[in-house]
DNA sequence: TACTCTAGCGCG
DNA sequence: AAAGCGCGCTAGAGTA
């Protein structure tokens, strides 16, 4: 028997715990052991494990699956506010857990969670290991989700449930059922290429999928080549020091990936990620193969709050094991027979997901419309994208790394003057000598500690926080230095020298995630074009090569559009439909509200009539004449005033004002809005006027709190939303009775997604649209920045492509197969030139005109 | 030495 | 009563 210590001071939970060193009292010796995390409130008051709401549903889990087994946590005492134990914390348990292990005897252990997780197995990411069957020492260890997560999130229940049954099946079966059932035949031979050339021939659904040593096509090299029929699982050695291709044929790889081309064009092409696999075919041979059906995309779409990786789906979808193998085996270090069997299980599984997917698709034709018209044919479009890639001005690439450089010598130096001497920072683990400008712990013990300077705002962790919004509030000759080191700094390492491992040539090629988020967007990353600065420095890098222009095509304002067209608003449907700036409404209308800033309307609007006019006929004007003719006023007359602290013109205002549309829009609160203006303009807003300006907001657009409620009430009582063409965002929190921040998220998601998801998907089936209408040869678009497209054109297309962007832009043909259709009408702007640089078309026209007159 | 996490900040 | 959404990348610092 294990004597429990009541007195026991491993670690530090002993001083907040009442009941400490919790052991279960019928500890015995069982072949099933369940491992959790640690005490909970409940069971710390009353001194008894697994008594707590998770304890409840754990144990009605392990009873409806027949599983019976001792229980016990990994941390025996209650850490305070419910936090979860911390590494030491863990580590000093293992006394007991071991204790309990030489106690219990078992030969099947099930960890619920990370702590148990990382205390049984020493392994961390329970997202990533769940399912996971290990072995070690004679004893099988099996990890899922902790109960806690799924009563926090409902929507994993049917994942744990899979799991904890397959944990059953695993103690019936003596073990985990590895899955036999495959057929991998090896073609590295004339004859079973012959073989399976007549396989893959039978025209029916073919899984595709390729083995690499790196994630960069440009940097690496393709293992094995892999097909999936019903019957085989065809594994091709392919840049492969066991493969033959090269020696049994002259023109090498290529040869064979051409003829290979013509059968796999007949194929019904089913991929796992298939525009990663498609773009090394297409770098590596120059073979355009496409994928019909993609996994990865489909289980997105069908649920874009889950991971989506081949593994996951194949123990989520069949209940198999984990199968995943060394990195160093993917590679092709250790042969072709080790590799063969695994990836022939992710043929298999690809294969057979289709099915499953397609199902399941078929099930909800709106979401499978979306994916078949819109998402699949996105693969095959930003393949492509990341093929051609984005071409960078060299010369331009110096001149900013020069004048960076040199921002950051000046800043140092002037900074260098604050660092007292005989003075270090108290930090254990400096990276640097010497103290470091760019460390945020550095900077709060000089200023805070050293300085004296009052601590203005804590991080989420509890450190004085040195943020751009805290330092702006700090009245010290360095903040200005140190913000503009920090924005130097980073430009430099983000763009200069975090670019500099991505070349090939001069161009780069970030990758697509089109699986990247929640509402549809997509993210990119490696690097990640969607966060160039827009600063025209940094932004002018991205051109085209000569013979070329870059052209940026810009859905403007597209979601307030969207908002405006979903909400009915009649105030934004107005706007729209006669051309009035929605940002510059708001602004006039929320100025004239408060009859403020009355000097600077009655300058401009009297500037503009060529005469003294009032405020009210002022208003009137400037609404009239919008906010590119005041802008232009302003800097005529040079008419900027201090307003709440800051020095605004027209131009700021409107910035000021967008920020307001968007914020509100999404529900935002007047109390963050202050924090929102202050932060972000310097502006000092009394809770009066926010709260006022917040009011003035829905007042003015008296449609949108309706439309609100509309969408909170439709996810709560459905747990989903759906935009206008179909796309779902699921959101099963919403549904929960009870008021929680978790709820509230999810309401205010509710709002949001359909906005952003149809503003992103509009703008892809402009893309997808462009791509059809012109050859590669004229066209090559090369990013695309959720409402913007990025590409590159043949100058004498330019004006040609142009004008039709725009009409695409309009209406683009595949909104007909969504039968849907706006009142509100949306626009497009395109511009010529560097990004960031790029001129009107007009404006193109007349210089372009020039120069070839000249 | 390599990995993970946090803070901070860029974008729409 | 309380209330923007969606991302990726870097350096620093802590951890194994």
């Amino acid at each position: 028997m294990i004597k429990r210590d009541p007195n026991c001071t491993r670690c530090p939970l002993h001083q907040s715990a009442q009941y400490v060193c919790l052991l279960p009292p019928d500890l015995h010796q069982h072949d099933v052991f369940i491992v959790g995390e640690a005490p909970g409130k409940r069971e710390d008051d009353s001194g008894v494990p697994f008594v707590g709401v998770t304890g409840q549903l754990l144990r009605e889990a392990l009873k409806e699956l027949r599983i019976r087994g001792v229980m016990s946590n990994a941390v025996l005492c209650r850490p305070p506010e419910n936090r979860t134990p911390k590494k030491r914390e863990i580590n000093a348990c293992r006394f007991w857990m071991a204790q309990q292990l030489e106690h219990v005897k078992p030969k099947y252990v099930l960890c619920l969670g990370n702590v148990a997780m990382q205390s049984l197995l020493n392994m961390t990411g329970i997202k990533k290991q769940r399912g996971r069957v290990i072995e070690r020492d004679g004893v099988i260890y099996f990890c899922t989700y902790h109960p806690a997560f799924i009563s926090r999130d409902e929507s994993y229940r049917p994942v744990w449930m899979n799991d904890l049954k397959r944990f059953k099946e695993i103690i019936d079966n003596q073990g985990a059922k590895e899955d036999t059932d495959i057929n991998p035949i090896i073609v590295n031979d004339m004859k079973s290429y012959g073989h399976m050339i007549d396989d893959l021939s039978k025209g029916g659904v073919v899984s595709y999928d390729i083995e690499t040593n790196g994630l960069y096509p440009w940097k690496g090299r393709i293992t094995t080549l892999g097909f999936g029929t019903r019957t085989a699982q065809y594994i091709i050695p392919w840049d492969h020091p066991e493969s033959v291709w090269r020696r049994l044929h002259p023109g090498g790889l290529d040869t064979v990936a051409w003829s290979l081309r013509r059968t796999v064009r007949e194929c019904y092409i089913v991929a796992q990620n298939g525009k990663f696999d498609c773009l090394w075919m297409k770098v590596k041979h120059n073979v355009h193969w496409r994928t019909d059906f993609d996994t990865l995309l489909a289980h997105h779409i069908l649920n874009e709050n889950s991971l989506h990786d081949l593994e996951y789906l194949a123990q989520f979808y069949y209940g198999v094991p984990a199968y995943d193998i060394d990195l160093e085996i993917k590679q092709g270090k250790q042969g072709i027979a080790a590799l063969a069997k695994y990836q022939a299980l992710d043929l298999k599984y690809t294969r057979m997901l289709k099915f499953t997917l397609a199902a399941e698709l078929a099930k909800d034709p709106a979401v499978n419309r979306v994916f078949k018209h819109l998402v699949m044919p996105c693969s095959d479009l930003f393949m492509e994208a990341e093929y051609y890639g984005l071409y960078i001005d060299f010369s331009k690439y110096n001149e900013a790394k020069d004048y960076l450089n040199y921002r950051v010598i000046k800043c140092r130096r002037a900074l260098n003057k604050w660092i007292p001497k005989d003075w270090t920072p108290n930090v254990r683990k400096p990276k640097k000598k010497g103290f470091n400008w760019g460390s945020p712990k550095q900077v709060g013990r000089l200023l805070f500690d050293h300085m004296g300077i009052d601590v203005v705002e804590e991080t989420a962790k509890g450190a004085a926080s040195t943020s751009e919004s805290v330092l702006k509030r700090i009245d010290h000759e360095l903040v200005g230095d140190l913000l503009k080191l920090r924005g130097a700094n980073q430009q430099l390492s983000f763009f200069i020298d975090g670019w500099k491992p991505f070349f090939v040539g001069r161009y780069l090629h970030p990758a697509f995630k089109i699986h990247g988020t929640t509402t549809g967007r997509l993210s990119a990353e490696h690097p990640n074009p969607q966060q160039v600065p827009r600063d025209p420095r940094i932004r002018q890098l991205i051109s085209a090569p000569p013979g070329w222009e870059l052209i940026e095509a810009d859905l403007s304002q597209a979601e307030m559009r969207i908002a405006a067209e979903l909400s009915k608003d009649p105030m934004l449907v107005y706007a729209f439909l006669h051309d009035v700036d929605v940002h510059w409404l708001t602004m006039i209308k929320e100025i004239s509200r408060n009859a403020s800033w009355s000097d600077q309307v009655i300058a401009t609007a009297s500037a503009h009539a060529g005469r003294r006019v009032t405020y009210s006929e002022g208003i009137d004007v400037l609404l009239k004449i919008g906010p590119d003719a005041a802008i232009d006023i302003d800097a005529e007359h040079d008419l900027t005033f201090p307003v709440d602290g800051a020095m605004l013109g027209w131009k700021e205002l409107r910035k000021r004002a967008k920020a307001v549309n968007f914020g509100y829009l999404y529900g935002m609160f007047w109390k963050k809005f202050i924090i929102y203006a202050r932060d972000k303009y310097g502006i000092k807003l009394q809770p009066r006027q926010a709260r006022d300006s917040w009011e003035g907001y829905f007042d003015l657009y008296k449609g949108l709190p309706k439309w609100h409620q509309r969408q909170r009430t439709f996810a709560r009582m459905n747990g989903y939303v759906a935009s206008k063409i179909g796309r779902k965002r699921r959101l099963p929190e919403a549904m929960l009775d009870y008021d929680t921040p978790g709820r509230a998220e999810a309401w205010r998601q509710a709002i949001n997604a359909p906005v952003q998801s149809l503003a992103s998907d509009l703008n892809l089936m402009i893309a997808l649209q462009l791509r059809r209408e012109y050859d590669t040869d004229v066209m090559r678009i090369c990013a695309t920045v959720h409402d913007s497209i990025l590409m590159r054109v043949v100058r004498p297309r330019v004006v040609e492509i142009s004008e039709r962007i725009l009409e695409i832009s309009g209406c683009p043909e595949l909104l007909n197969v969504f039968q849907c259709q706006f009142t509100v009408p949306m626009e497009a702007e395109v511009k010529i030139g560097p990004w960031g640089r790029g001129v009107s078309l007009e404006k193109w026209k007349a210089s372009h005109e020039k120069a070839v007159k000249d």
